[in-house]
Formats: structure tokens, C-alpha cells, sequence
DNA sequence: TTTATCGTAATAATTGAAGTTACATGAAAC
DNA sequence: GTTTCATGTAACTTCAATTATTACGATAAA
């Protein structure tokens, strides 16, 4: 599939398709051919790669919208609500990135086969 | 304290303040006096107040940074996706609103106390 | 040799948050 | 009562981050 055809899927330009897939190139989860009849294709068993994995080849985005303002404040308050944020955040970062990992490919194909099918019965 | 003095100490302006203070204020949280020796004061209980409660009294601004694009897609992958990361999502969301929802203001009082004795010792 | 595709740098456009200005309202001080 | 000091709020500007676009080189198939 080209960055162009993706783009039009995705509703997105396709350079910043290159610039996202190139993530998953680099991780070895896709493999991009140049030249005529080229673009992008899996390079991996979709039942091997996680969500998990998907989180971790795009370098771990941030997950949350809030968070510390300075790792390390002088600010005594900011050192208080730092303590206890980071602590709430990690359990909840910890509990999203275990989900993230037991999702596969392979299940959301799976998924989207199923939903496939519903729409073609009704 | 005013508008002003807590800018400073937030590294933020008056009037951001008065506008995000100003959500406490609806909530009950703290008031506001107009004229000469006014400002903001804690109109509740520090132990009754939670991170739960300011969450809530803000509006609940979005906690994660990454989520759904469109909330219906009619497109059946991005469906698939949307499922699995709602539940994900909602995990996470509930744990951390619980974690919010356990700390007051009083607890971080004490904490900050704590940290105040601390750097004098030292 | 032409056409189609990725790779990537440089730049522009967009967007949402924060900052700023301006002024009305209200309350205390003198 | 007038001055001064606050909040309340609307309108506008600035800023930063993301996304989009343009441009062009590299490469491979037709």
C-alpha cells in the first residue's frame, strides 16, 4: 500500500505517513519498496506484534495530557503534587502499556473480519 | 492571596488565574473578594477536598494524550482500534480518578510541612 | 527512458493554550 | 466621595507543537 493510498485511508498527508511508518520500518514491523508497484508492506506475523510494540517502535509517546511541569522544582508545593502524581501516573501508565501489550494485530484483524461480515449479513 | 501573587508563584498570568480559579470558585472551593486586601481564600475543609474534586471543578480536561479521533468512524478498522482502546483506556482512566480521589489537599499540606521542616534542618 | 515510489529536508499552515490588553464592577481606605 | 486595589470577562495577540506542503534526490519497475 502506497503512503498516497494510506494517506487518503487515514485521512492524513502522505509524508507524514513516510515520517509515521518509517517509525515501523525502523522497528522491523513493515518493509517500504521504492520505485513502481512499491509502498509498504507487513514484515511481521501480526499475532507477534503488540499494540505494546507499535507504542515502543514510535518512541513511547507521551500517554497523558497532564503532568509535571519541572522533573525537579524548587517549589516545595510543586515537589508535593509531583510526588503524589507521579506515583498515580505510573501505576496507570504501568496498568495502559500492560493492556496495550496483550493486544495484536492479529486480534484486531480478527476483530475487523468479524465486523466485516456483520455489515455484509445486515 | 491575588491573582497577581499567584501568578508569580506559578509562573503564570493574573488573568489565566482568575480564569482557572475562577472554576474553583463555581465548585465552592475557594473565593473571590473584589477591592482593597481581596483575593482568593480556601472556603472548604482541606481534609473534604480531593485531587478527585479540582479534577471535576475543571471541567475534566482530557487525561490522556493519545485517544480516539472520531468517537463513531464509520470506518470498521478504526472501529476495531476504538474498541479495544476504550476498555484500555477506561482502565486506566478509573484507577487514576481513584488515586485522585484518595489524596486531599490536607494530605499534601502535611506533606509540604513536612518538606518545609526538612530544608531547615539541613 | 519514463513513471512511480519512498526518504528527507525545509518551510508553511493550523490549532489550541497561554498571554495580554482593556475596561467594567465592586469594596476598602483615606 | 474619591482614590486605590481587586476580581470578572471579553477581545485580541502570541506562542509552541503538530500537521501539511513543497521540493528534490534515490531507486526500481514498466
Amino acid at each position: 500500500m502506497t503512503s498516497e493510498a494510506l494517506g487518503r485511508c487515514l485521512g492524513a498527508n502522505p509524508v507524514v505517513v513516510r515520517r509515521t511508518m518509517g517509525f515501523l520500518r525502523d522497528a522491523g514491523i513493515v518493509t517500504a519498496d521504492r520505485g513502481h508497484s512499491g509502498g509498504w508492506r507487513i514484515a511481521a506475523d501480526l499475532s507477534s506484534v503488540s499494540l505494546r510494540h507499535l507504542h515502543d517502535a514510535l518512541g513511547e509517546p507521551a500517554i497523558f495530557a497532564i503532568g509535571n511541569r519541572n522533573e525537579a522544582p524548587a517549589c516545595l508545593v510543586e515537589q508535593s503534587v509531583n510526588a503524589v502524581l507521579e506515583s498515580a501516573f505510573a501505576e496507570a501508565e504501568e496498568l495502559l502499556l500492560k493492556c496495550f501489550g496483550e493486544i495484536t494485530l492479529a486480534e484486531l484483524a480478527a476483530d475487523f473480519k468479524r465486523r466485516h461480515a456483520d455489515r455484509r449479513k445486515a
